[in-house]
Order: structure tokens, then C-alpha cells, then sequence
DNA sequence: GTGTAGGTACTACAC
DNA sequence: GTACCTACAC
């Protein structure tokens, strides 16, 4: 399509003028018709049924436009008919899409179709849309002109900040007050896209409330008793108020403070229309058109939206296809297309059926796996048919499915393959491989590099990761708090200063021993420097560090953060290091510089003050809330592998696409409720008839098979690197219509993976021939893969294991298990780090109720004051988010202690026998070392002597009988160790559990039986802030597996192997995640 | 059937 | 940490 006219010099005229517009004449037909209103150009080259939709007039109209059916086509024809056909005016047709590219590229086509000029076409966001009204209407709406719109991340900022001005409990526990933030930004979200006010929220909730005062009665067929039930309801009832509450209170402070977020622009939009008759009349009047992309994936508010912008002339054109939707998890309701016609029986309802990108057995396929959505399916519901027919024939390939043993296996074969068919003349462009999640497509990329064929992932994350970014945020932060040793450590352990080996070491070991920071300590070193013996090239690393953290500390102070940064790629020679190699991932990481380069600025602009101890605290906060931009994409336009989620490839098409990883659990990806839902009552969609979460992700397995062009490739594998073997998705089944063949379906080896290619190739249907099951005996790659094994990750280079008998404590145990890397942090190298609040906290009380203890013994019971007043001597201020969180977290102190001191008030409280009892015992030759907080011998009256008929309670109403004769054979005595807890549990069977799984009592139980000779009867976890008591008996097979897991960690620490164990939550609460170049955090 | 232990996954994307 | 599933014991 070629651009025609000129751009108008005429200004944009008023309605009133719409008559005077001169006849704009597209160009004519190819084959010279021209039809009467002179639009035949636009009208070329469609199909009857795009013709009919592009020149529909006036009233609602429904087009099904399935995928390949031309889509955009008709929508951007529809715009330019209606301006030829002077219908509307230009500035008289809202388009409404979801994101900026679609609106970017729908522009495009119209500027091709549409004069200069006449291209005043308001196509855009719905987001954009509403933010333009919002703006325009500001007055009536009580905002500022100058309203800023906060990201996602910028709103879990702002209600951080502002965390004690809700009324918030449930929701805000005070060990880690920040825990809802995210999920409460993604309810907020929520109830916008369902069009859920604040007061309606808060109304349901009420009503929550009052349905269980009037009491409804009980249904005999409930799981739970009668009570049970109402108690449950009752706190359903109790955290949606809270909720609700929380919504109310956000809205307010975002409405004090002059902000918007995203879900705003639409929801505020909605209600300009709603209560202001004036805006309504003017916007309806306004858009004579309204033009609607991707309608299967509008929520319930920009549905609403259109209603209203369209309901004076209903002239709305809604494109769409129910069997792509695939975004209910933000609010897509399916339910607008499947109800349109319901809500305007006039419609039109044109359906596309012609097909422009598929062969045949592509679509054959599809359409077999989307008929499993029946009848949740337009077609079903409407008895329409929506079948696609295929207008590209010839050549057609079978689908094919390709089972191997392995993932790698499989990735292999994907890179050999394409990278075979690019030695005969293919294009890398040509190939898609789609994923489902982001991190399945990490050995795809491996092997597409091992078979040097050239990949583009468009990953949506990841900036802050990437090892170039790290090293600069941590820079920031060092610069930004010089005693922050963890990022001083980073810096002087990264290529820039190259310090390693024993001699750092020493010097952060030094550090920890005497109490200072990192800093403190190589800063002495370079003024005394026979503090410690070191290397030569230490010494100088050491003066450089030094000498540069002092000066770039210097000029932050006067230069903002930006210059300061500069400053230090400039000095260090990293960005001459970058800019010089000629490598690929040297100038990705060179642009990913860049980016964060971008996001510093961004960032200091929005902040009162733009240096360095503000930016960096700023940019962590961001960090922690969420902000996790994309890495940077060499040229988007390369010839190169796509390798994309499958929402990512919407839109899309490839003439060779490759659908990996499908398995159970995966394709369809496993249900996961949301932390916080919606209460479904305010959800205003029906519920299909089949399950909700496998249609969705049915729709978006159908999404990507429609991708292709020619050909299309199934692939999955038996052996993720779990224990288990994982069986087909059986969407695989669905579409390729063979029998389910169950678990076992993977090769053995690759010879047999590519004897199931060959069958697939061979069978009209592309299924391929179960393949044998691995075989069974020797141990298998699984096991290989997952079991813990010390001797998988390398010792540390120059050294050797260590001689002679270990020290441990329960702790070095623990953290070793957790991850090796972050035993080597925290007990080799013993990085210093800041205090946690919950270690003060957790601290304080246990030295208040230790002291307690400790006077008790003596026969003197210490008043409530000089409890408290020993917990607050033990009090530290540090690691507080803010003064109202310590302030709570002392006052839940205080009651917590009050509470204790009851408990050992009562008459038939224990005194404790020993408290802060140290211990060592031996076990393998090593010392395992600790200390219990208290070990409770109580006398016991023979006939109480079963320890199971007590009671869970922290104090066993036992009276102690100091006559009762021992029986032999019977212990006389019922030995207890506790250990207190500060963490919240409020649930007796969570603290049960907690109590089963502590490796910590186990240790105690043994360090008990070496002291005396004999097991304690009982171990428990007291949980102070509840009150609540976790309590387990002995038993020998809990403490065989406790020494099991003291072993593995002597083993591996003796060896000195410090491979990290990334894990998603292990990552997430350790202190070195910053710096970790492991971790596996965000 | 019920309880326990062990294994697994902690999305997808955009304004 | 935790919700959920499966396998297995009783």
C-alpha cells in the first residue's frame, strides 16, 4: 500500500463544517471497477465476508475473526471506509487496542489507507484513551491538572510508605510488614478491571458480616460442622473488611496525594461517563464510531467503557475470537464477546472464515484441541460455525510430536534441526520455538548457542539481574553507605578489583571479628598495612578500592548519581572493556548499561534530591517492590531463532514453529490460586461449565499452534530434572487425537527419540509411536539430576578439604543445607551484614524471657515492669522499616511478655530445670555445638506417666509429686525442650508442623541423650507472639534423619564445596541476594 | 478412607 | 514458605 495526498493544511474543523470535506477518492480497484462511492481501492483483495464487515453501516457489529482471518485488515479498511464514504469525520472514530504496539501498528496501515491529513483517527490505548479524557475532564473529576500515573512497582512504593496510615492486620504482619504489599496492588488492580468501586467492596463486605448475624442456616451437606462453618465465615468476613477497608484507604491517599495509577485510567474514565452528564453528551457526541481490537480480551470496565462511549448511536464495531483469550488472569472477561449479541440483539455478526496463514493440518489440529472448550465456546453457544478453511494448499506436513527422554535431549534436537535446515538454505527468521513460561526457554537458548544458531528471546524481565547491572547497584549502594559490607564485598570481589582467595578472606573475617564493617577495615589496612600479612597485588587492589570509594564518595556529594556512575565505568575501564570487544553479549551488556543508565535518570528526576545516597536507596526500594524492566535486544530485526512465550507470540506468525515442554504441569501450566482473590460474588462473569483454568490454557495452546505457517512441532520430555517422570500435556492428545499413553513416554536415548521422529513423520495423524518407557534398575538421569550430591559441584579451587574433627552449630547445619554458597557468606567468609528487625526483635524477647528464667531459678518472679523493662534494654532500633513499625513491633512485645508472664504465674506453670543450657556433643567424630533455651524435668505421678495423655498446652496442668516411687522401667520423670520462637504462627497446626520439621529440636534431643543418657519425652516450639506450643514426641526415625542431614552438611563443608543451590524462596530471604551471583530472587 | 511423607512449582503481560 | 498432588501405610 502506497501513501496518497498530501498532508491538509487546513486546521481540524468543527462538526459543523463536516459537509464542506472535500471527497477524498481512494485509488481505484486494480482491475479498474470502480465502485460507486469511489472506495473500491479499499475494498480490494478482500473476501465477501471482509467486504461485508468493512462496509457495514450504521449499528452494532459483531466480527469473528478467527486466526489468520485478516483481522486488523478489516478493522484499519473499516476506518478508512468510513472517511471515504464520509460517514465520519476522522476525529469522529475512537480505535481502542490494548498495547502500544498494536495501536503503533494500526496507525501505520491507517496512515497507508487514509490521506495526511485525514488522519486525525484517535487510534489508541484503551489506557492511553481514558488518561486523554481523564486529563481533558480533570476539573470534573477533582484531580490536578498535572496528575502523574504511578507504575505498578511506583503504587507498592507508595503504600510502603504510607503502610501505617492503613488499618491493616491480617494483612500487615509486623515480622515482615511488607508481605501483602504486591498482592494488595494486585487486588486494587483487579477491582478496577471488574469495575469494583471502593464503597462496593466495602458495602459486600458488610453484608458478609450481617448475612452471618442474621444467621443463615447451616447446610447439613457442609464439610464442616455448624460452628466450624460460622467460624470460618466469620473470619472470611473479618479479612474482607480489612481488605476492603485497605481499597477504600489506598483510593484516598492516592486521591490526597494527586495520583493515578494504571487501572485509574480506565476506571476513572468509566466514572467521568457515568456522573457527569455534560462529559457524557460531549464524548458520545464526540465519536461517532468506536472500533474495538481484540474484544475477547477487553475486562469488564473497558467493555463498560465502550458501552457507554457508544450507547447514544450503538455504531461499535467489536473484533474478536473467543477462542484467544487468554488473559482472564487480569481481567479479560471472555464473557463480553460471548454475551455481545445477548446485550445488543440488533447486532451484526459477521464471521471470518477464510483463512490466510495455515496448512491444512495446522488448522485440522487446532481445531480438534479447541473443540474440548465446548460448549464454553461461541460457536457451540451461538450454533455458528467458525471453522477455518485453509487458503494456502499444497505442501502440507503433518503436525508432528517428538517425545524424548530428556529436556536437553530435546532442546538439542530443536538446535540441530533448525541449525540443519539453515546449512540447506533456510532462514533463521523462519523458526519460532514457543514456550509457556520465560524459564523454560533457558536450555532452548543453550543449545541454540552450542549449535551457533543465531536466537532473539523476548524475555520481559531481567535488567536488574544481568551481572554488568549488579555490579553497578552495587557500586551505587557501596557509595551510598560505605558500612554496607555485603556491596563492598561485591565490588571488591568483582573483575574490577579482582581480590579473592585467603587474603580477602582474612580481611572481611577481621571485620567480622572485631566488629566492623568491611570498610572500616581495608581502609585501615591501607594506613596500617601490618594490620594482616597480604599479597602484593592485594595490597594494590586494596589501595585502588580504597582510593576510588573514597573519591567517588567525595564527588557524590556534589554530582548527581548519573555523573557519579559515569564517573566509575569511565575510571574502572569497564565501559572502554564493553565498548572494545567485539562480542555479541559485550555490546548487549553494553546497552543494558545504557538502559539502567536511562532508569537512573528517570528515577533522580522524580526524587527531591538526585545524588547518590538518594538514588540508590530509591532504586532499591523500586527493586524490592517489583520494578524489573527487559534486558536489551540487539537489533529486534536480525535474522535470527524467535524464541517467545506463546503470549508474547500473539499476533504473530512463523512458517516453522516448534512448541516445547509439553507436559503436564507445565502446558497446561498447574492451577494457582491467587494470594489475594476477588470474592467472586463481585465478579460479574458466569462460570463456564468445564474448568476455567484448563480452558484458558486450551486457548492459549490453541494460540500457539495457529501460529504456523507450514509446519508445526510438538515436543516434550520425560525428564525435567525432577524425581518424577512427567507425562504428555494432554493438549498433545487432544490435538493429534491418539489415545493417551501415559507416564513412560520418553526415550531412552536420543537413537530412539529419533526413531519417534521417524514414525511421526510417517503417520498421517504426526503421532508418533510410544516410545519405551526409560529403563528401569539403574539410576536414572532424574535421580542423577536432583539428588543432593555434594561431589556435583567442584571444592574450592587450592584448597583442601579440611583435616580433623568440624565444629558446627545448628546453625552453620542449617545454613549449609539451605545453600552452600550462603554458608561460605556467612561462616567462611563471614561477610557482616546489617541486623534484621527480626532478629532485634526475636532477640529482645528471648533475653527478656531468658532473664525471667534465669531470676525464677533463684525463687524471685520479676515484675511486669522489669520484664518489659529487660526487653527494651535488649531493644535495638536498627532495620525498622519505619518508627511506627518498631513502635508495633515493641508494643506486640510487650503484650507477648505480659502474656508469658502469666502463663508461668498459674499454679501448675514449670519451672524450667535448665535455661541457655550449652551443649557439645560428638557425632562422626565432629562437634556439634549449641545451646537450649529450656529443658523442662517434671516429677509424675505414676499414673500420669503415659506422656501422651498431656495435653498440648505450654503449661501441662501436672502436679508434681515429689513422693511417687520410680518404676522400673518407667521414666519418673517427662523431660521437655523447648525452644522459643518469635515468628507469628498463629495456627496450632502450622505450629505442629513447624515443631515436626525443626531440625534444631532433633539436634537438642541428641544433645540431651549424650548428656544424660536417655532421650527427653518431648520437643516443642513456643511460639511467643501466639502463645502457641508445636510439640512433637522422640522418635528414632525423625533422629536418624536428622544426623542424615548433619552428615551431608559436615561432608560437603569438609569439602569445602560451596556450590550455590539457587532457589526461588531460599533467595528471597537471604541477605546476600543482592549480590549473589546465583541467586535465583526475581 | 485418613494421615503422613515426599515431591514440585512458584506463570503469562500491559497499561 | 506453602499449597497442592501422589504414593503409600494403616
Amino acid at each position: 500500500m502506497t501513501r496518497i495526498g498530501r498532508r491538509a493544511s487546513r486546521p481540524v474543523r468543527e462538526p459543523a463544517e463536516l459537509e464542506q470535506i472535500p471527497v477524498w477518492a481512494p485509488p481505484d480497484d486494480a482491475d479498474g471497477q470502480q465502485a460507486p462511492d469511489g472506495t473500491a481501492g479499499l475494498l480490494a483483495g478482500l473476501n465477501a465476508e471482509q467486504r461485508r464487515a468493512v462496509t457495514h453501516g450504521d449499528g452494532p457489529l459483531l466480527v469473528v475473526a478467527g486466526a489468520g482471518t485478516g483481522k486488523t485488515q478489516v478493522i484499519t479498511r473499516r476506518i478508512a471506509w468510513l472517511i471515504a464514504t464520509r460517514r465520519a469525520r476522522p476525529s469522529q472514530i475512537l480505535a481502542l487496542t490494548f498495547t502500544d504496539k498494536a495501536a503503533e501498528e494500526m496507525q501505520a496501515r491507517v496512515d497507508q489507507l487514509v490521506p495526511y491529513g485525514y488522519t486525525d483517527t484517535a487510534v489508541s490505548t484503551f489506557h492511553a484513551f481514558g488518561d486523554r479524557l481523564i486529563r481533558e475532564f480533570a476539573l470534573e473529576l477533582g484531580l490536578p491538572p498535572d496528575t502523574r500515573v504511578l507504575s505498578r512497582p511506583e503504587t507498592v512504593i507508595f503504600m510502603r510508605e504510607r503502610l501505617f496510615e492503613f488499618e491493616l492486620d491480617q494483612y500487615r504482619p509486623l515480622g515482615e510488614p511488607t508481605r501483602f504489599l504486591g498482592a494488595l496492588a494486585t487486588l486494587f488492580s483487579r477491582c478496577k478491571d471488574e469495575d469494583v468501586s471502593p464503597e462496593r467492596y466495602v458495602r459486600h463486605a458488610m453484608e458478609l458480616g450481617t448475612a452471618l448475624a442474621s444467621g443463615e442456616p447451616h447446610d447439613p451437606d457442609h464439610p464442616l460442622s455448624e460452628t466450624d462453618e460460622r467460624l470460618a465465615a466469620a473470619e472470611n468476613a473479618r479479612r474482607q473488611l480489612e481488605l476492603a477497608r485497605a481499597y477504600a484507604r489506598y483510593q484516598e491517599l492516592l486521591g490526597r496525594a494527586g495520583l493515578i495509577d494504571f487501572g485509574d485510567q480506565v476506571s476513572l474514565a468509566l466514572r467521568l461517563l457515568r456522573e457527569s452528564a455534560s462529559a457524557r453528551q460531549e464524548i458520545q457526541h464526540r465519536f461517532r464510531y468506536v472500533l474495538v481490537d481484540e474484544f475477547q480480551d477487553t475486562n469488564r470496565a473497558q467493555a463498560e467503557l465502550v458501552e457507554l462511549i457508544a450507547a447514544h448511536h450503538g455504531n461499535v464495531t467489536v473484533v474478536g475470537d473467543d477462542d484467544q483469550s487468554i488473559y482472564k488472569f487480569r481481567g479479560a472477561a471472555i464473557s463480553n464477546i460471548l454475551d455481545f449479541r445477548r446485550r445488543h440483539p440488533r447486532a451484526r455478526q459477521i464471521i471470518l472464515r477464510r483463512n490466510y496463514r495455515s496448512r491444512a493440518p495446522i488448522l485440522d489440529a487446532s481445531y480438534r484441541l479447541i473443540r474440548f472448550n465446548d460448549p464454553d465456546r461461541l460457536e457451540f453457544r451461538n450454533g455458528i460455525d467458525k471453522r477455518l478453511r485453509p487458503e494456502r494448499t499444497g505442501g502440507e506436513r503433518p503436525v508432528r510430536q517428538i517425545a524424548f527422554a530428556t529436556g536437553s535431549e530435546e532442546a538439542d534436537w530443536i538446535a540441530r534441526e533448525i541449525s540443519d535446515r539453515i546449512g540447506k538454505g533456510a532462514r533463521a527468521r523462519e523458526f519460532a520455538i514457543l514456550v509457556r513460561a520465560n524459564s523454560d526457554a533457558d536450555p532452548v537458548l543453550r543449545s541454540l548457542n552450542m549449535a551457533s544458531v543465531p536466537w532473539r528471546f523476548s524475555g520481559t524481565s531481567g535488567l536488574y539481574a544481568r551481572p554488568e547491572i549488579r555490579l553497578l547497584l552495587a557500586f551505587l549502594r557501596s557509595v551510598a553507605d560505605l558500612s554496607s559490607s555485603v556491596d563492598v564485598y561485591a565490588l571488591a570481589a568483582s573483575d574490577v578489583y579482582g581480590l579473592g582467595g585467603p587474603d580477602l578472606t582474612a580481611i572481611v573475617n577481621t571485620a567480622r571479628r572485631r566488629n566492623r564493617s568491611l570498610w572500616e577495615i581495608v581502609e585501615e589496612l591501607t594506613r596500617q598495612p601490618g594490620l594482616l600479612r597480604l599479597a602484593p597485588d592485594t595490597r594494590a587492589s586494596l589501595e585502588r578500592l580504597v582510593a576510588d570509594l573514597r573519591r567517588y564518595s567525595e564527588i557524590a556529594h556534589e554530582k548527581p548519581a548519573g555523573e557519579v556512575l559515569y564517573e566509575f565505568l569511565r575510571g574502572s575501564g569497564l565501559l572502554a572493556r564493553l565498548a572494545s570487544a567485539q562480542s555479541v553479549s559485550a555490546e548487549e551488556a553494553l546497552q543494558n548499561v545504557a538502559r539502567f543508565f536511562d532508569i537512573v535518570r528517570a528515577q533522580s528526576d522524580l526524587l527531591p534530591d538526585d545524588r547518590v545516597i538518594f538514588v540508590a536507596r530509591h532504586l532499591q526500594t523500586l527493586i524490592d517492590a517489583g520494578d524489573d524492566p527487559a534486558t536489551a535486544e540487539i537489533d529486534s530485526e536480525a535474522d535470527a531463532v524467535a524464541v517467545l512465550t506463546v503470549h508474547k507470540a500473539k499476533g504473530l506468525e512463523f512458517p516453522v514453529v516448534f512448541m516445547v515442554g509439553l507436559v503436564d504441569g507445565r502446558f497446561p501450566a498447574r492451577t494457582r490460586r491467587e494470594q489475594l482473590a476477588l470474592p467472586v460474588e463481585l465478579v460479574d462473569e458466569a462460570l463456564p461449565e468445564g474448568d476455567p483454568h484448563v480452558q484458558e490454557e486450551r486457548r492459549l495452546f490453541y494460540v500457539g499452534m495457529t501460529r504456523a505457517r507450514d509446519e508445526l512441532v510438538l515436543t516434550y520430555a520425560a525428564d525435567y530434572g525432577g524425581r518424577r517422570a512427567r507425562r504428555a500435556s494432554q493438549f498433545v492428545l487432544e490435538a493429534l487425537d491418539v489415545p493417551a499413553i501415559g507416564a513412560g513416554v520418553a526415550a531412552t536415548d536420543t537413537a530412539e527419540a529419533a526413531t519417534a521422529v521417524a514414525a511421526s513423520e510417517g503417520a498421517a495423524s504426526g503421532a508418533a509411536s510410544p516410545p519405551s518407557p526409560a529403563a528401569a534398575g539403574a539410576r536414572s538421569p532424574l535421580e542423577r539430576l536432583t539428588s543432593f550430591e555434594p561431589a556435583a559441584s567442584p571444592a574450592e579451587p587450592g584448597r583442601e578439604p579440611v583435616e580433623g574433627p568440624l565444629s558446627l552449630s545448628f546453625y552453620q547445619v542449617d545454613d549449609y543445607l539451605t545453600c552452600p554458597l550462603k554458608y561460605k557468606y556467612v561462616h567462611v567468609l563471614r561477610v557482616p551484614i546489617a541486623p534484621h528487625h527480626s532478629i532485634v526483635y526475636g532477640s529482645a524477647l528471648h533475653q527478656a524471657v531468658q532473664e525471667f528464667h534465669r531470676r525464677q531459678a533463684r525463687g524471685y518472679v520479676m515484675s511486669e515492669d522489669e520484664l518489659i523493662a529487660a526487653f527494651e534494654r535488649a531493644w535495638s532500633n536498627e532495620g525498622f522499616l519505619t518508627r511506627e513499625h518498631e513502635e508495633a513491633r515493641l508494643a506486640a512485645g510487650r503484650a507477648a511478655l505480659r502474656r508469658f508472664r502469666e502463663g508461668q504465674l498459674l499454679p501448675e506453670a514449670v519451672v524450667p530445670a535448665y535455661v541457655e543450657k550449652d551443649f557439645t556433643f560428638s557425632l562422626d567424630g565432629d562437634r556439634i555445638r549449641g545451646r537450649m533455651d529450656r529443658v523442662d524435668v517434671e516429677r509424675l505421678a505414676v499414673d500420669s506417666a503415659d506422656p501422651t495423655a498431656l495435653p498440648d498446652t505450654p503449661t501441662p496442668a501436672l502436679q508434681a509429686d515429689t513422693t511417687t516411687p520410680t518404676l522400673p522401667g518407667l521414666h519418673p520423670e517427662r523431660v521437655t525442650i523447648t525452644d522459643y520462637k518469635s515468628s507469628d504462627v498463629r495456627d496450632p497446626v502450622r505450629a505442629r508442623e513447624r515443631a515436626r520439621d525443626s531440625l534444631q529440636l532433633q539436634i537438642y534431643a541428641m544433645a540431651y541423650q549424650a548428656e544424660t543418657g536417655r532421650l527427653p519425652d518431648a520437643l516443642q516450639l513456643w511460639f511467643l507472639e501466639s502463645g502457641l506450643v508445636g510439640r512433637v514426641e522422640v522418635e528414632e526415625k525423625k533422629l536418624e534423619k536428622a544426623r542424615e542431614s548433619i552428615r551431608r552438611a559436615a561432608k560437603g563443608i569438609r569439602a569445602r564445596q560451596f556450590g550455590a543451590s539457587p532457589d526461588y524462596i531460599a533467595c528471597g530471604y537471604c541477605a546476600f541476594r543482592d549480590i549473589c551471583p546465583a541467586s535465583a530472587a526475581r
